[in-house]
DNA sequence: TCCATATGCCAACGACTGTTGACAAATGCA
DNA sequence: TGCATTTGTCAACAGTCGTTGGCATATGGA
């Protein structure tokens, strides 16, 4: 049982390594290219392998992508936190997934495909109604939960697109902490406002 | 001079409806699929003409994707509008524009392609530089109307995403009225609220 | 040392892409 | 009626794509 456990994890580790190589680069590419602009000989390039080798890791370029496109957003839980600061500590939490190499990363792979790739668009449509959805349900009446969700939704995907991908310049130059002071009400208001539903 | 007229408008009129029909069917395939998405194969089947009449009226897949690609939002003039009604005259200029197939279906091209397709990134921030910033800075400090029109559009932006393009359900679901009495306060905060700038 | 297995490279496949040039039919003018 | 131009089809090009199978090499246990 030693020995085995041992080989077992000798005999993988160089794979393993290998592995989490072509993923590394599978991320950087898919979110910076989108799922047809990464090819699979582009993918291996980055990794100094053979393409070969990416298939045989990962069964196929569909798969390779639903590896590469895990996002665990981490939100907090709102129960907890002032009811009165649920805008700026979404936002804040916002601006820390996306400009944090890793979970920044999985969000760019999946915006950056997901307005021509259905599976993309299906999986960001999972992170809202698993991550974002019951977080919201957790502060407002879970009958509008869905509505005000959505809401902030459009307004963070909007953010996300405008200074991430898209690039826009007066929203790169924004400052965090004037994304916090005028963003954070709007999604306030979205979570928890009497006027909203 | 009768029939000369005559001859002269079917000489051109007969070139120039295919010419419409291969854009129509351009702007379709664009629209629905991306332009990585969209094969000048499939734009051809679409305007029942082969493959080579598309590279022979438009010179090449980039050209055919820009005269696809034309945008005019005709915003309103905001100066002449009441000063407290801004953020739900954009709201519904908004609606009106994206569930119009004429120009709802230019919008939709460019925000398909903009993630993977830096021409179309370009055309977009082109028509925020020439088309909503400037009706921003007639109603407020022309100093800050570049950081309120990108807030503007950021929510403008997020919204189309979530309900025509990525299609979140409690998007979709919402009324007119009710994103209008939503998302209206925001963009009228963000065009000239007092703790914006 | 020998052998099985894991790891890797190479060449090629079939499909699809944008694009081109040669050739056929239709059209309009003399 | 002839002739020239327009309008269109067809086949093929060169390239890229995802994917596959065969073959070399390295590794690690017996």
């Amino acid at each position: 049982m030693d020995f085995m456990s041992e080989n077992q994890q000798k005999k993988t580790s160089k794979s393993d390594r290998t592995r989490a190589q072509i993923l590394e680069a599978a991320r950087l590419l898919f979110a910076k290219h989108g799922y047809d602009g990464a090819s699979i000989r582009d993918v291996a390039a980055h990794a100094s392998i053979d393409p070969a080798m990416v298939i045989r890791y990962f069964r196929s370029k569909d798969e390779l992508f639903a590896r590469a496109a895990v996002v665990d957003l981490k939100l907090p839980a709102l129960r907890v936190i002032d009811r009165t600061a649920i805008g700026k500590t979404l936002i804040r939490r916002f601006l820390e997934i996306w400009e944090d190499p890793a979970n920044g990363t999985g969000m760019a792979i999946l915006l950056r495909s997901a307005t021509s790739n259905e599976f993309a668009a299906e999986k960001l449509r999972d992170v809202f109604a698993n991550q974002v959805r019951p977080l919201v349900a957790a502060v407002a009446d879970p009958a509008d939960a869905g509505r005000r969700a959505g809401l902030i939704s459009s307004q963070l995907l909007g953010l996300a697109m405008c200074r991430y991908l898209l690039r826009l310049p007066p929203v790169v130059a924004l400052s965090h902490d004037e994304i916090i002071q005028t963003v954070g009400p709007t999604l306030q208001r979205y979570a928890v406002g009497e006027d909203v539903p």
